[in-house]
DNA sequence: ATGGCTATGTAGCATAGA
């Protein structure tokens, strides 16, 4: 079983990237955040042509989250239950008994920002959301855009962002959080090369020179952690003409 | 040098991302 996770920064704009993954990675789970489309809009027909099937949550400019599988999925779910928030940035779906949820953590902005306030609220909310998922279902994968670098080795120039936002101590406790109810950072789990990131900025040649954050997650139940047997970080779509700033990332499970 | 780039909404810039 493959499970992957990529923040597309418009899904309009990337979806020929998008296409064009999918039928070389073949996933059995893709995780795309940041669609800025409204559902009416949802290019649902070119993934059906390629066997993909879509569940999706959307609006306009902003936010926008989607599954993609080649399996039929089960109780798709869109927002966390009890939790109105009108910002798109959660779906999840059952496949091959495994619950996969879908994330698109809030960027927060800056540590003095009302969004900063919004961004550790909404966390405290997906750590309720995902405990109750993790009693209910068993086997959880939390795949998605976490705008949380948890540790220093995440982050290109750590001095220069100590107590900034992505790496400040109460986001990175929230992360800690999340993995204290039974979740496994998988990528951390093997082997990887040092500099490891999945998102760079635009500018500055922020790409070529390596300026990255790793900030998207795959956290898995320890069943799953289990026989998860690679996590790797794919670069090829970065290098793409109009990329995305995020690359996708991707855990190959027994 | 707190800029640099990209996408969206909307029609010359404002907002947001991370």
């Amino acid at each position: 079983m493959k499970l992957a996770t990529w923040n597309v920064n418009s899904l309009n704009v990337r979806l020929p990237h998008v296409l064009d993954w999918l039928q070389a990675q073949q996933p059995d789970a893709l995780c795309l955040q940041e669609l800025k489309m409204e559902d009416a809009k949802f290019p649902r027909e070119a993934f059906d042509a390629i066997g993909y099937q879509a569940a999706f949550s959307g609006q306009k400019t902003y936010n926008g989250v989607a599954i993609l599988t080649r399996e039929r999925p089960d109780d798709v779910v869109a927002g966390i239950p009890g939790y109105a928030d009108e910002q798109k940035r959660v779906i999840a779906v059952t496949l091959g008994g495994v619950r996969v949820i879908c994330v698109y953590i809030p960027n927060g902005q800056s540590v003095d920002s009302e969004k900063y306030v919004y961004k550790l609220a909404w966390l405290a909310e997906l750590e309720k959301f995902v405990a109750g998922e993790i009693a209910r279902y068993g086997q959880v994968a939390l795949l998605g855009d976490y705008n949380i670098a948890p540790e220093d080795r995440d982050v290109y120039d750590p001095a220069a962002w100590t107590g900034l936002v992505l790496c400040s101590e109460p986001e990175r406790a929230a992360f800690t959080r999340l993995t204290a109810l039974g979740l496994k950072d998988s990528f951390r789990q093997f082997e990887q090369a040092d500099k490891s990131y999945t998102w760079w900025d635009y500018r500055m040649n922020g790409f070529k020179r390596n300026l990255g954050l790793r900030i998207d997650h795959i956290l898995l139940t320890a069943d799953l952690a289990a026989r998860c047997q690679a996590v790797a970080i794919d670069l090829e779509p970065r290098r793409l003409e109009r990329p995305s700033d995020h690359a996708p990332v991707i855990a190959t499970l027994a």
